[in-house]
DNA sequence: AACTGAAATGCAATAACATAACAAGAAAGG
DNA sequence: CCTTTCTTGTTATGTTATTGCATTTCAGTT
């Protein structure tokens, strides 16, 4: 891994259509690898996530799918994200209730989040669960890590600058 | 700071009863030290979560203020729930949307939750939001830390001895 | 092509979590 | 005592998530 694929791009500017589309080849890809189906509405939610690139709460994205026709009932949404978040390609942010599509496919992760309070940007990284005073603690403790939720909440970049704080 | 004080009690036999009316009196003493007040419903709400000793969802927690003779309406109990996480004597899982009783009153902390996947026993710790893989990230993306929600999900170990894996 | 079992979908209902808005009461400070 | 502020009680509503069941679709097999 190149040290650039740990920084953030929530925070940047890049190439947005031809970052969903690489997304959503490279899944379609991985789903063929390891005969997952990627069917019709978890495509759509995907591409949802992508196109909006910023976290969409689970009543959102059922709007975005009653729209373009399809089932406009929660489970609908919410059997979808659970796929999708099943297989890494979205992650749920547990601070907010809500889901974004996953900046570093491919990749095995332990995500980490920083969450822009004033404008809602949502920058992915890379956390180290097994390190660090979590990691220390759990070992001392017996306890058997499967799963980390890390999310820093606070002001990015371009709010702090607005704001002039 | 010991070293002790980072081992993690949750997952540890302790004398309870001991721990509670501690814990209770240091939350007045705090209280009167500062100018907050520790009503009685907010104090019944910290006492049900030291003596349960585990996280409780706001329901929970409004059905026992009911027993005890207590408004029964849910803002009862999230406001009571707000001043206490407010001021640090509870703490919010965001992963399980329930609340716990702080484990290391009065240090100022970044907490951070192992939750047993089985039992929904919590242990709490500290973690170091500004060292780490994290905070390397926020400062390399400009970001502002003002919070953090770090939260491992796992087998604890009695838990692991039980079902033998 | 028909059969079968597993997976996915559609849908209705409901559960679980959380807040807004306003009236009434209690405490602190002058 | 009076005013201001904080706290509580209550009604109503908003938001997030799951259960259960019937139906359809799909992959693999006959």
């Amino acid at each position: 891994m190149s040290a650039t694929n740990i920084v953030p791009v929530g925070f940047a500017q890049h190439d947005h259509s031809a970052c969903i589309e690489d997304a959503i080849a490279a899944a379609e890809t991985r789903c063929e690898n390891e005969r997952l189906r990627l069917t019709p509405v978890r495509r759509k939610v995907l591409e949802f996530l992508l196109r909006e690139h910023r976290a969409l709460g689970a009543y959102e994205i059922l709007d975005l799918l009653r729209e373009v026709g399809f089932g406009s009932q929660p489970p609908v949404a919410y059997r979808a994200l659970d796929f999708l978040v099943a297989h890494g390609f979205v992650h749920k942010l547990e601070r907010l209730n809500a889901f974004v599509a996953c900046a570093h496919p491919g990749q095995t992760h332990s995500p980490a989040f920083m969450i822009c309070r004033l404008c809602d940007t949502v920058a992915e990284t890379q956390s180290a669960p097994t390190s660090g005073a979590l990691g220390a603690a759990a070992r001392a403790a017996g306890f058997r890590v499967e799963r980390t939720v890390v999310e820093a909440e606070g002001v990015c970049p371009a709010c702090a600058t607005k704001t002039g704080s």
